[in-house]
DNA sequence: ATTTTGACTGTAAACGATTACATTTGATTC
DNA sequence: GAATCAAATGTAATCGTTTACAGTCAAAAT
């Protein structure tokens, strides 16, 4: 291993030059400054950055939390908080907790050693275990798209989701639809809830009946959207329209809808929650609502930094907008059923 | 910040004492242990990570280089690596490189500075810059998918691509096709020219002309498909089958083909390369190469490990089994073009 | 009773950097 | 020419651990 002796030995100066030459050039003369990059360069030098962190006391990375990696929603969230993380000299820890508690509790202790200065969790649950909360109350921690669980509120960055719910509504209700299936992801979440909330509001303003029979699901995966489908079509009154809580479910959902011999939109209305890549693609093309997945893990880095540099935020909940994208997959409600 | 010596004096002990207790507790007797314990709940204290690293000199991290994070194939590799690394006790830091040279050049060099202990790339370039290279020649360093150019022959977990151009191959030839077109991705990889061989001899073998217009690409994105199909279509001889060298690029061509009024598999036969999660779920479902993604993240790190603890490898060069899924997107030549 | 043994614990030197403080150097001022 | 000052450099302490080595002490062996 080269270190800084060696260099300095090299060089013929102390190891404070070395170091001063690298980290403040300006402070030592010109002369001095070629005389150790020649060395530098001679012994193939690089800084330990463990030396230089635990000096500092930060190691200058953080660790995000994610349930799952093939979820490409969360991956366009991850890709926003590495881009402005390396803006900010950051290096992010990636942290699949497989949705485990015990996973997720080991990520989260490496902000309490030193190994990460702040956390990001894209999940809800509170990732440290009960015998780390104490301790837990002053790391740095922000949340994307969930809101964090527990009595301390953590700073949260997300979409508004009860409006999200209201706008999809109102675009169905527009259409003629007034039986909606619900076709949810995971159910114990806040999403869930505003989401719901937001469609149960408009349902009532319009005086239309939810029945709650029409809200299936389990989880964010393709085959939600079929178990769901089947389910929905089993029901003695069948929706017109269905909304799915992610393009994954609706991809799903679109394929056995299809399967089953039916048409979207011509026979049942459909629609998504993300905007993913290939949701444009699909046959027909997916109405969903598009996140600013990029734009949420970007803003999450630019918080979390204010938290881990102890400074005031302005605001502990920042809602971001959201765009309703009317596809192919909606449209009018069939005559024989509105 | 708790550190060692305030644990120390709380438990009436000295330092080396509080970490023998923590490191190898069968090293102290039952008495002290526990006076050490209780202290160390008292003070609720952490060992600072950076510090036993410094002293260590190892990292137990390791750094992925990923050209983008949206495609989900590189996704389900990174799973692996994920998984992997933690079973190891290792952690992952990720390097998004945007493909871009200059953003690898600054996440490889986290080997060089101790950051991390090895590296893992999924992309084919040589990450280091130039000033780097001689160092650069003794990093752990191991390759998925692609082959790191240079002369230096680092490891590699691959697919056996050329293989897997031939089965295709022998796939649609079975199905009476003569003329394939084919929409690739990053010519310039190692991945492109065996699987482009693996095609080749095929044809040659079946004594089937090639035509080089037949072959068009440029990266592995949806919107290659279709402008893919745009070209192939445009042809004064037409391809009845196009081989697409991923997935996404096959969702890109199967949108297009069906927007012109084409169908799948009758007027023309797909095919992709990774199935991906929604392949099975287009209208029609893919017929693609499988490739064991997570068992090449895992296997990677396995071999990684070995590189970063000076052991002898059996083998530098890895080769993982595909399976061709025969699904609904390729068929029978139509009659009228065979 | 003395030595030997072994288990346990403490002291202090590492790891590789950074930096407060001390010292040297050379130029500037009177 | 002595005094003053600023700039450049060196010395050594420091960050929080780990661990080689040295010491202590009681039990066992002679």
């Amino acid at each position: 291993m080269t270190n800084i002796k060696k260099v300095s030995e090299l060089a013929g100066v102390s190891t404070a030059t070395v170091s001063r030459t690298l980290k403040s050039p300006d402070l030592v003369t010109a002369q001095t400054r070629e005389k150790v990059m020649e060395a530098v360069k001679r012994a193939g030098y690089r800084p330990n950055w463990l030396a230089s962190s635990v000096k500092s006391g930060k190691s200058n990375s953080i660790v995000v939390l994610v349930p799952n990696l093939v979820n490409p929603f969360f991956m366009r969230i991850i890709e926003g908080i590495e881009q402005a993380a390396q803006e900010n000299g950051y290096s992010v820890l990636l942290g699949d907790t497989q949705g485990k508690a015990e996973r997720e509790n080991e990520y989260a202790s490496m902000v309490l050693t030193n190994r990460a200065d702040g956390l990001i969790q894209l999940d809800h649950s509170f990732p440290f275990s009960a015998a780390d909360a104490e301790l837990a109350a002053v790391v740095p921690m922000v949340s994307v798209c969930e809101r964090i669980e527990g009595e301390k509120k953590f700073p949260v960055i997300e979409l508004d989701n009860y409006a999200a719910g209201r706008a999809l509504s109102h675009h169905l209700i527009s259409y003629g639809h007034q039986r909606f299936g619900i076709i949810a992801g995971q159910i114990a979440s806040q999403i869930h809830h505003d989401r719901l909330a937001g469609i149960r509001s408009v349902l009532q303003e319009e005086g239309l009946e939810f029945d709650e029979q029409m809200l299936v699901g389990g989880s964010y995966q393709i085959e939600t959207g079929i178990r769901g489908v089947q389910d929905l079509l089993k029901l003695p009154v069948r929706p017109t329209a269905i909304v799915c809580f992610n393009d994954d479910i609706a991809i799903g959902a679109l394929h056995e809808i299809k399967r089953q011999g039916l048409r979207v939109p011509q026979d049942i209305s459909l629609t998504g929650f993300d905007n993913i890549r290939v949701s444009a693609y699909m046959d027909p093309p997916l109405t969903t609502v598009d996140q600013p997945a990029n734009d949420m893990g970007r803003r999450a880095v630019e918080v979390l930094l204010q938290l881990i540099k102890r400074q005031p935020l302005k605001r502990s909940r920042e809602i971001l907008p959201f765009h309703l994208l009317e596809r192919g997959s909606s449209g009018p409600v069939p005559r024989q059923t509105a």
